[in-house]
RNA sequence: GUGGAUAUAGUUCAGUUGGUUAGAGCGCCAGAUUGUGGCUCUGGAGGUCGUGGGUUCGAGUCCCACUAUCCACCCCA
């Protein structure tokens, strides 16, 4: 039955493991305070033209992978496929433009690309992405770079690498189309059908293919990095001059393309080299039009985009652990009704005052409290029965050694303070 | 969109050439210890064998379709 089955692609995140995403999220707020970035949350759906214009027409997300649909009015909506093309609409909706530059923001937002499920590769997946408004310079990428880089390395990820890659302005890149396409057209015949449809639509993105014959062909072609501007060029030297500063280490590699249309001059990728493949785990650059394009100001940006799920599942594959939460600080197990009511008035108390705890909601056993106080990790537990009730006393168990001290049940609150 | 593998308890998996009542580990519940967890031992609950059709005296097992999962390709994060 469907009924009690997600759909294709989609995944819950159980209470179990539901640690792993607030210890990621927790990370990224952090280091996005440091390097001064804020928070920008954005719909889950927008106007599918809004995509179509960001992510451009050419694009394989535009092309067979959107979730689009007409609500009641009619109106074409789309399930956000990335996060910048939406960033960039707010941005300029709201008239952050007007304010002092650069507008540095960040998010953490579902996204949903129809296509095929596989490891790390969902239908709807996490992504944490950065994006900088406003400013030209080199110091932008690497800044943004710096900061990936930063954030992956305290996840506790080694064996980093950064490409990088510089396919220039709509200037060079025309001169360089042609000189690619003059190249290609003599080998056309032996390109991909894939590939023989790029060759009028996307020239670029067959430098990114994986065919063989077509990576023969594409190993001598022309270098994007001979055909740009002199300003481009100034601006990726600058770049390679700033990470230098930073010792961030990173190699230039002429094929990475990216597979969205807005790029500029910058585009980059991280790469995590496991014994066993390499994956790209981030994935961005500069995108100078984008904000023209959709109706904003000529204003450069620049910005990466990271999936959470394949992140996490990295650390896995790692073996590197994602630190557990802690469980509650105190049980307080009951025998017998009168116990039940007092417990229920302590319990609450306590946790008004900022001390997690429980106590039993089952009717179990006192041995199967205490099992379940073990369970959910308790580091304290108190029995309470008549007996401690009418005397006001009770023992105050420490589960992780056994030991047990006998406390006035009055100043329960004060002793659990200076076990905190 | 293409190709391959798989689908049995909450979970990970056994299940002989098709043959009575479908099993195990882990988890869950209980007892051993009637007011004290972890380790151990004992017992218990839990399954329309993914869904629908077909072959057969008889299907978890064979055939077909659908759905889903995993892997690879394409592409990307």
């Amino acid at each position: 039955m469907m009924l009690t089955q997600a759909p294709k692609g989609t995944k819950d995140v159980l209470p179990k493991e539901s640690y792993k995403w607030h210890y990621i999220e927790g990370e990224i707020r952090k280091i996005c305070f440091e390097f001064g970035y804020h928070e920008m949350r954005t719909p889950t759906f927008e106007h599918t033209e809004l995509i179509l214009r960001g992510v451009g027409e050419t694009t394989d997300i535009v092309q067979k992978e959107m979730y689009t649909f007409n609500d009641k009015a009619g109106r074409s909506i789309t399930l956000k496929p990335e996060g910048t093309a939406p960033a960039v609409r707010a941005f300029i909706e709201h008239g952050l433009h007007f304010d002092t530059q650069p507008t540095k923001l960040y998010y953490i937002t579902p996204v949903f690309r129809y296509e095929n499920v596989q490891a790390g590769r969902l239908r709807e997946h996490h992504q944490f992405g950065v994006e900088l408004f406003g400013s030209p310079s080199p110091s932008a990428d690497a800044e943004v770079i710096s900061l990936a880089m930063t954030f992956l390395k305290r996840l506790g990820l080694d064996n980093l690498k950064v490409n990088i890659n510089n396919i220039g302005c709509q200037e060079c890149r025309k001169n360089y189309n042609e000189a690619l396409k003059n190249y290609l057209k003599d080998n056309y015949d032996k390109l991909c059908d894939v590939c023989k449809d790029r060759f009028e639509r996307n020239t670029l993105r067959i430098l990114d293919c994986k065919e063989k014959t077509c990576q023969a062909i594409v190993k001598d072609a022309p270098v994007i990095t001979d055909y740009v501007c002199e300003n481009c060029k100034n601006h990726f030297e600058g770049l390679k001059h700033e990470l230098d500063i930073l010792n961030i280490p990173y190699e230039v590699d002429p094929h990475i393309v990216r597979g969205l249309d807005y790029y500029t001059q910058t585009v980059f990728e991280i790469i995590t080299s496991s014994i066993k493949e390499n994956l790209t785990i981030c994935g961005g650059g500069r995108y100078n039009n984008l904000i023209k394009e959709i109706g904003g100001p000529d204003m450069p940006a620049v910005g990466f985009g990271l999936g959470i799920e394949r992140l996490i599942l990295t650390l896995e594959a790692r073996g590197i652990e994602i630190p557990k939460p802690k469980g509650v600080l105190l049980y307080v197990a009951t025998i017998g009704d009168k116990a039940k009511d007092e417990a229920s008035k302590i319990v609450f108390d306590l946790r008004n005052k900022g001390i997690p705890c429980e106590r039993d909601l089952m009717n179990k056993s006192l041995k199967a409290q205490m099992k379940y106080a073990n369970k959910i990790g308790a580091k304290y537990v108190i029995v309470l029965g008549d007996e401690e009730i009418d005397s006001n006393k009770a023992r105050l168990k420490e589960m992780e050694t056994g030991k047990e001290e006998d406390i006035v049940l009055s100043d329960l609150y004060k002793i659990l303070l200076q076990r905190v």
